[in-house]
DNA sequence: GAGTGGTCTAGACCACCGA
DNA sequence: CGGTGGTCTAGACCACTCT
């Protein structure tokens, strides 16, 4: 049994569920809340931080969500078991590698406006023929390749240059236009290298790639992006937390 | 502008919100509510259901995670764009090929009980030479072999027969004898088939595979469950619908 | 300014679990 | 049986977006 000491910050703009909930997640993430560890329940948890219940468990559900917290009911809330890792996020293969320190570069290989493929224009939602932005990229991380990225956008989303796009990622640029991503839909499976593909990636012909294809929508659910991605399978590989709400 | 008329059911166990959530899904599959159509505010849809607006919301809020619907501030619910694919579910291979109707059989190449190695006591949360029962089948569908799937449980989770595994899949048995999966870590990559894979699997050595492992944990949080699959790359990928919340 | 979703409250009743 | 989470209500105020 387990209870909660939190600093709640009623005046701060942070949600009060968000804040609770990253502070149970601090908890465990640094052992104070040990595996298998039991909570208290909701309505004790809620009054030892002087908020409602619905918000309470708002912020539970939030962990449930992550995987990190499991509940049964008639039972109580749990810390699950096994080591943590986080999820797949909505978030681009640059901003995964600045977090681990890696040293990412970027080689734009290509980038100039195109008239849309068929399949790119029904991945977009565009008329076939409609002009997008192709763009083909490098990435390299600890001095070694990793991945060659091919997007697709449409025109007038992607007014960035070549320079910028080296520098600082496609996916924030477009953070910073005023594009908000909200949902992606993602294909991942694995083939044999082309010629080409393993000169880049520097390995040998007919090495097994992992290939992930991606079309992402902004929040007016519009389709702002289509990526066709290959990742050197010695370097890298997906994790993919899965929760099924009862 | 697009309201909604249900019938729902104050009688039935199934919960309001899940009522509503499973009539705008079948809505928007069956092409009544169009990619890009706006719904109703919120608190006008709970007047029409007769419903609370906490309610309501928690109907929307369930096909905003599924990436059916789009929310914005200001703005109001919209439908998202783009062809629908369902996300990927806690459930097993078997289920998947069932669904689609695709003649799914199994071999069992390997059914013991074994003392655990150090690897696999780690990941089920054991300790070191506990006894698990090790499990390796050869998963075929329309007479294609498709994966290679090896599995390990504690040993009194899984007192089932080569016949039982054979007919049903390995989940639907832990089901039925009470065991619930709730959380599942997935990590998926890619490699060259060993010489036995490949012959098992019906492709040249060195071919591309796709591989998973997954660890799952029950509704208190343990660990029942360790998987290391391979599967045929040009027959099989994954799908994951990632959201962000902002 | 009008309209939208985002958050929060203080209750209520129920279904399920374990002793 | 008591304790737990699961659902639901009827309000309230706020932040944001568009015009």
């Amino acid at each position: 049994m387990t209870g909660l000491s939190v600093e709640i910050d009623r005046s701060s703009p942070v949600p009060l569920y968000f804040q609770v909930a990253q502070h149970i997640e601090r908890e465990i993430e640094e052992g104070r809340l040990a595996p298998g560890a039991r909570l208290d329940n909701e309505i004790q948890l809620a009054d030892q931080l002087g908020l409602s219940r619905p918000t309470m468990r708002r912020a539970i559900q939030e962990l449930v969500n992550k995987g990190l917290l499991v509940r049964k009911r008639g039972v109580g809330t749990q810390v699950v078991h096994g080591q943590i890792k986080r999820p797949v996020k909505l978030t681009s293969l640059f901003d995964d590698l600045t977090r681990a320190n890696q040293r990412p570069r970027t080689e734009v290989l290509a980038h100039d406006a195109v008239a849309a493929p068929d399949s790119i224009s029904v991945e977009l939602n565009l008329r076939p023929g409609d002009t997008v932005v192709r763009l083909k990229r490098l990435r390299w991380a600890a001095d070694e390749p990793l991945a060659i990225m091919h997007n697709w956008l449409p025109a007038e989303l992607c007014p960035f240059s070549a320079q910028r796009l080296s520098e600082l990622g496609l996916y924030p640029l477009l953070r910073s236009s005023g594009v908000n991503m909200r949902v992606a839909k993602q294909r991942i499976g694995a083939r044999a290298a082309t010629a080409e593909e393993a000169r880049l990636l520097g390995v040998k012909r007919g090495a097994a790639v992992l290939t992930m294809t991606r079309t992402a929508f902004d929040d007016s659910g519009d389709a702002v992006e289509f990526g066709d991605h290959i990742y050197r399978s010695d370097s890298y590989s997906f994790e993919v937390t899965l929760v099924d709400q009862p």
